[in-house]
DNA sequence: TTCCATGTTCCGCA
DNA sequence: TTGCGGAACATGGA
């Protein structure tokens, strides 16, 4: 289930769990899963190796491995990470790294959106993939948004979902961002006051970090959420209007009429 | 059985 | 030329 927040918790793992074991070696159960590199090519690069540090950048995950290249992990809509100890290989492995002592950190993808790579350097992939600001770094200032905001067309929704101007929200928390600052997800960006767009950067940073802190101690989303609403003819946790399901900007919205404007 | 899915990329059109 | 909207991708789970 992966958006920032979610690739956040995966970079958090990673750090707990699998840093400084030496790599034994690396199994891929099905190559279609590497995008610019083949499985040799990344036994290699790995091997004798330990991964000493992650880099997150919106929902792209850099591990860095001593003396080489960034292994570079996108989860798709299913990618996931498990470590595990012997037993069972996790059903939908794609890359699973061994290290010593039958330790294993397993890659998974059901559905092969994801993508494992090698990259040089994670600052150059960003700029390559002209990737927008990741919210959560202090680099995501308020005028940096709205000029970022302001420079495209179209309605509020899709242009929250571009990489290109926010790395690392998805359809969920784009609709959450909406839902929590009252905007009607068809708005163009164009009837949006510059208030409107400093409540966005701000509720955006707090959505997430909310979403973040739940995660990481296994709560639940508050109520007050949409994202625990999904679903049409729910109640709007603000004002008790039904939520309303609808596709925009390709995807499945959820918002509530009565008070999205 | 049928429908739906938290992402990205590519193609056609304006 | 640039940018937007929609289809395609591959597959499991409800």
């Amino acid at each position: 289930m992966p958006e920032l927040p979610e690739v956040e918790i995966y970079r958090r793992y990673v750090e707990k769990h699998a840093l400084r074991q030496r790599i034994e070696r690396v199994r891929v159960p099905d190559r279609r899963i590497l995008r610019g590199v083949t499985a040799p090519a990344l036994d290699r690069a790995l091997r004798g190796r330990r991964l000493v540090s992650t880099r997150r950048h919106g929902k792209h995950l850099f591990v860095q491995v001593e003396r080489s290249e960034w292994l570079y992990l996108h989860f798709g809509m299913t990618g996931d990470l498990h470590y595990y100890s012997d037993g069972e290989t996790p059903r939908f492995s794609k890359v699973i790294l061994d290290f010593t002592r039958n330790r294993h950190l397993a890659f998974e993808d059901a559905r092969l959106f994801g993508a494992v790579s090698l990259v040089h350097e994670p600052e150059e992939f960003i700029a390559r993939k002209r990737l927008g600001a990741d919210p959560l770094d202090e680099t995501f200032k308020p005028a940096l948004f709205r000029d970022a905001l302001r420079a495209r067309r179209g309605a509020i929704k899709a242009v929250l979902m571009s990489q290109l101007v926010v790395a690392g929200l998805g359809n969920l928390y784009v609709d959450e961002t909406l839902y929590q600052t009252s905007i009607h997800p068809l708005r163009p960006i164009a009837k949006l006051t510059d208030a409107e767009i400093a409540s966005l950067h701000r509720t955006i940073k707090r959505v997430l970090n909310v979403v973040i802190e739940r995660n990481e101690s296994n709560r639940d989303l508050p109520r007050s959420f949409l994202t625990t609403h999904r679903a049409e003819g729910e109640s709007c946790p603000k004002c008790g209007a039904p939520i309303l399901r609808a596709v925009i900007a390709g995807r499945t919205t959820y918002y509530c009429d009565a008070h999205q404007r």
